[in-house]
RNA sequence: GUGGUUGUAGCUCAGUUGGUUAGAGCGCCUGAUUGUGGUUCAGGAGGUCGUCGGUUCGAGACCGAUCUUCCACCCCA
């Protein structure tokens, strides 16, 4: 016999878990279709052709490749052998999607002529990375995207703000931070310091000033070739804490004029609009974000009360399609990170009781008569929309019993022999332990 | 991919410089209680000490390999 396992950086979900997981996604849900959005489905799996390239070389490596089908070795050759990347197209053409966004690119490009723009759809489903799992980092996990391609208007950057707090908001986390920048923005300040062409190698240093601070931050920018007068007033902007407004004037100040401070100003104006939303948005220099396709306004949630990395993250993206023979696409995304949500309420102790989701009243019996009556009465609790069981076997009362307990069924509903003929029945409270007589009407009409 | 770390009962963990038959708490099962769970009491089941190999008269402990866990780096949800 062999041990069972599931590989490293993947996890089972017991029911307990599985229900909290579906609370959350159907508040996702729920708000992606009050927005307006669609739902679409793609495939796990994706030609590597549509999947290489776009995430840059650390995406390539990270990417799960399936093995061809049959005898993939016959269609090698000796040479193919020098190196993994020679060998590796010849072996394997599919692998497993690593992110919603860039199927979802490939979804539009194919379907373009079906689409009616602008085109919002939702997704949540699986991706897969095959990195070294940790805290809040598995190989599989799900992703809640939602995206508004085919429009180039500034009302899209307001309204995935309003989105995000009404998620949240739904799901009873208050302690987050909506941080904002712009990829213009941090271009232009690239190039301000003195390195054009090596502005995506300053935006990942930027990107770790909360792990390694601005002494090192520093430290780096000038090791690129930073002007050391510039970088060192830049940075100590980042250290103001100054509200919005203030952030856009100072910058503005040192890079003058720019697309992406005035988009940014325009967004404020019009998040301005709805004073009583409470937003908690915060303008950021230092955030950056991964992903190469990003072109405008970018974004991530953190949570203020929990240490944990961002739960919710997307931005602005100009060309996404463009990679797939469909240029001038402009489109704006967000991706809910269900599993590092999922850490964050359970941490906060932020979901509602078992007892919301499972089994209100079950149904107890001593003999076969009492089973069969209690069956009958089973079917119209259910009717009335009243989650029921019955115990299935004939078994001691305390067997019954404690399977409701385990299970934390509130309610059990005993039938005995006095039950049959009084037509009254003992419905037992299992928090309190107490026990009350009612007829079944009664007993409807309480749980209704 | 680089460096470190962990693994003993279902769970959390003890286990002395290598020495008889590997322990505890919790959980689980049975009974006290044939119409009352959760509390109490009595009893019981459950371990190839991650796996494979080595050292030794003798290995849970020492050595090697491998898998796994967690952490840091890289990167990211």
């Amino acid at each position: 016999m062999q041990k069972p396992s599931i590989p490293k950086g993947t996890r089972d979900f017991g029911p307990e878990v599985a229900l909290k997981r579906s609370f959350i996604i159907s508040k996702i849900k729920k708000n992606f279709e009050k927005y307006g959005f669609l739902p679409i489905e793609t495939p796990s799996i994706e030609n590597l052709s549509v999947l290489m390239g776009k995430y840059g070389d650390e995406g390539d490596q990270l990417l799960f490749k399936i093995l061809n089908s049959g005898d993939f070795l016959k269609k090698t050759t000796e040479t193919d052998y020098t190196s993994s990347r020679n060998l590796l197209p010849k072996i394997s053409e599919k692998g497993l999607r690593y992110d919603l966004t860039v199927p979802f690119a490939r979804f539009v490009a194919m379907n373009q002529h079906n689409i009616t723009f602008p085109f919002k759809r939702y997704q949540i489903q699986p991706v897969w990375r095959a990195d070294r799992p940790q805290r809040g980092r598995y190989r599989e996990f799900y992703q809640c995207d939602a995206d508004i391609v085919g429009t180039n208007s500034n009302w899209n950057e307001v309204e995935l703000t309003l989105l995000i707090h009404d998620v949240f908001n739904d799901l009873g986390l208050e302690g987050f931070i909506l941080k904002i920048n712009h990829r213009e923005v941090l271009f232009s300040v690239a190039k301000y310091l003195g390195l054009a062409g090596k502005e995506v190698s300053f935006c990942m240093i930027i990107d770790k000033i909360d792990k390694i601070g601005a002494e090192k931050v520093t430290e780096e920018i000038l090791l690129i070739g930073g002007n050391k007068a510039k970088v060192q007033a830049f940075i100590s902007l980042l250290d103001e804490d100054t509200d919005s407004q203030q952030k856009l004037l100072q910058l503005e100040g040192i890079i003058g004029e720019n697309k992406g401070v005035s988009e940014l100003k325009l967004y404020f104006e019009t998040l301005s609009r709805f004073p009583d939303r409470n937003l908690q948005v915060e303008l950021d220099w230092s955030l950056a974000r991964g992903l190469t396709y990003y072109t405008g306004m970018i974004y991530e949630v953190k949570p203020t009360s929990v240490q944990m990395g961002s739960i919710t993250g997307g931005g602005r993206y100009d060309n996404l399609t463009g990679m797939f023979g469909l240029p001038g696409v402009s489109g704006i995304g967000i991706s809910f990170g269900l599993d590092r949500i999922y850490d964050v309420l359970e941490e906060l102790k932020l979901f509602p009781e078992m007892e919301h989701f499972n089994t209100q009243i079950l149904i107890v019996h001593f003999d076969q008569a009492t089973f069969d009556h209690g069956s009958i009465l089973l079917d119209q609790l259910r009717a009335a929309s009243i989650r029921a069981e019955i115990y299935p076997d004939q078994a001691k009362l305390k067997k019954q019993l404690n399977y409701a307990d385990k299970l934390r069924i509130p309610f059990v509903l005993l039938i005995g022999d006095e039950e049959l003929s009084t037509g009254e029945y003992a419905l037992k409270d299992m928090k309190s332990g107490g026990q009350e007589r009612h007829t079944f009407d009664g007993i409807l009409r309480k749980f209704k």
